[in-house]
DNA sequence: ATGAAAGCGCTAACAT
DNA sequence: ATGTTAGCGCTTTCAT
């Protein structure tokens, strides 16, 4: 491994000034035609690649994106990060990825981060922002978007999906295969997504004239056993229901295994929904319906929107939804009408 | 937002030069102690962030490490990138993640970036290198570890897991069930990991004298619905089997729903093993007996591997091997007596 | 169309 | 213990 070839090296080879390699290389002025080949053939011959730190400083530009979520290790977000880096990379930007683990304090970090010049932009997947003083006010003009949860009143543009919309597809489905006993497991409640998704279940309800019994709305986390110990609770209720709706895929999953337990069949006994459409939930027994979420069109928007930020131009949206699909299959089914 | 402060403002500030302010802050030089508090708490005060361009560009390190996986979609890779990234953070290094696709050219651009300067280290977790000419020296001497798929003759330290032994262990547990019909469904077949896996089974049979008949070993890809056509084709063999080992859980599962849609159950009728210990398996029905890999330790190993490479002392170990562990869950059992 | 020169913000010799 | 000075490699005025 020889030393890495500089700008200057490439000038001196081809006889000519840095400032004319720089131009040559970077597309940007004109350089004559017998020059520019000679240029960029040396630059290939000396293997020369810029030196991004120098070309940073010097443009006060890093051309990478973060992408912030709350954890690394759940892959919901990945699909999401496949969509920002493709459109990422089509624009020339690196994206580097940030694990908070729920921590304010690490949150804080990235955005910090983005004052160091470490990136020129950030994509959060928080679902928060830290509760310091001021804090939303000293970000409202950081070239920063939200994705997939709102951040309450953060001002910043974010790209969600129509959580209240989607639920409610989801119970009508339940209800219009005869269920009226729709029971909803649902997220951590002071959380917005968590509530949307509730919302849509009440007004499905609502709308069809079906009562939500007491004990019909159970709080989760979103974990696999939570899911297991709410349905468990459901049907030690006086009158459990047919049908559950659960407010993601990973607890649908544990409220499945519980009722096999109980030595309930789904979905001849009881109908299931989800909420996500995680990547092994067609090869679950059974199969789960469920919403699925464009995920990896949701990062793409979220970078595109990022790219329009870091444009200039005027007209960013301040909200862009994107479509869900609810993906009929196995763990509903009709009620039995001797039911 | 006000311009940022420079370290030249915090020198002005309080009447000291730059060094001075530069050293205070770095923690390098001594300072003496009436300065020391009043250059930090002037930089608090002023919001102040070093420009990691320019340090970098004066330092010649980027305090950034790259962690190329060739599908980011796989949460597979999820748990190794955190045990990365705790160990990379403690350290005083950010990951970045990049994605190959399974693309040699963009391999290639990974390697660039870091000649670039963007990382100053790279954690590869391809299972291949690209196919260019004299490749594999060019980066020889490259600040890279690989994880969990051996590169064949890189030369480049990497941590593994003992695939041949962990599989060995799995099939024996079959055999110890009393099975001696036991198929493997192997992964793609040219790469290493794959081929160890399928080692690990024919030195089990052998050891144990069992015959491994024609069609036993039918070779995948690591995906679900090629799970669910290879269990199909072992089923339509003169001698079918009544345990399959399959090299991942993903196309086990793909198994085992082809298995009770021709009516077979498992583990009653078929013994069924996996390989990798998915976030799902253990929710799985019946959840999945499989060799569990201890990926945040191995994320945490290849970086502690990397920052040895770093500290340029000697000894760096061309091979660490991290243990595996054999989950007994649902998805064996003995073969009944009369079988 | 090309060259000369300055400077991005920081750190590290070297001096004192 | 602190200041002076130079320079990391690049891009970009400003000349010509």
């Amino acid at each position: 491994m020889t030393t890495r070839a500089k700008i200057k090296d490439i000038a001196a080879s081809v006889g000519v000034s840095p400032a004319t390699v720089s131009r040559a290389l970077t597309g940007t002025g004109l350089v004559a035609e017998p020059t520019l080949s000679r240029i960029r053939e040396a630059a290939r011959d000396m293997n020369y690649r810029p030196n991004v730190s120098a070309r940073n400083l010097r443009t006060q530009r890093s051309m990478s994106v973060l992408m912030v979520v709350r954890d690394v290790g759940n892959p919901f977000y990945l699909e999401i990060l496949k969509g920002v880096e493709s459109t990422a990379r089509a624009a020339g930007y690196a994206v580097l990825m940030g694990n908070t683990e729920n921590n304010p304090e690490r949150e804080i970090e990235y955005f910090d981060m983005l004052r160091d010049g470490h990136a020129d932009g950030m994509i959060l997947i928080t679902g928060k922002l830290p509760k310091r003083d001021g804090f939303a006010e000293r970000i409202r003009n950081l070239p920063v978007v939200v994705a997939l949860e709102a951040i309450n009143g953060s001002g910043l543009p974010h790209v969600m999906i129509d959580n209240e919309g989607a639920s409610r597809e989801a119970v009508q489905h339940l209800i219009g295969l005869g269920h009226r006993r729709i029971a909803h497991i649902a997220g951590p409640v002071p959380e917005i997504m968590s509530l949307r998704r509730r919302d849509g279940y009440r007004r499905a309800m609502e709308d069809a004239g079906l009562p939500v019994p007491e004990g019909y709305e159970p709080v989760g986390d979103y974990l696999l056993h939570t899911g297991e110990r709410l349905c468990r609770q459901l049907f030690e209720l006086p009158e459990p229901p047919t049908a559950i709706f659960v407010a993601n895929d990973e607890m649908a999953f544990g409220a499945i295994n519980e009722l096999r337990r109980m030595g309930l069949d789904v979905p001849r006994d009881v109908s299931v929904v989800g909420f996500d459409d995680l990547f092994l939930s067609q090869a679950f027994h059974p199969p789960l319906t469920t919403v699925s979420q464009p995920r990896a069109a949701i990062g793409q928007k979220a970078m595109e929107l990022l790219l329009h930020v870091f444009s200039g131009e005027p007209g960013v949206p301040e909200t862009v939804e994107m479509p869900t699909e609810l993906k009929l299959r196995g763990s509903t089914a009709p009620l039995p009408t001797n039911s």
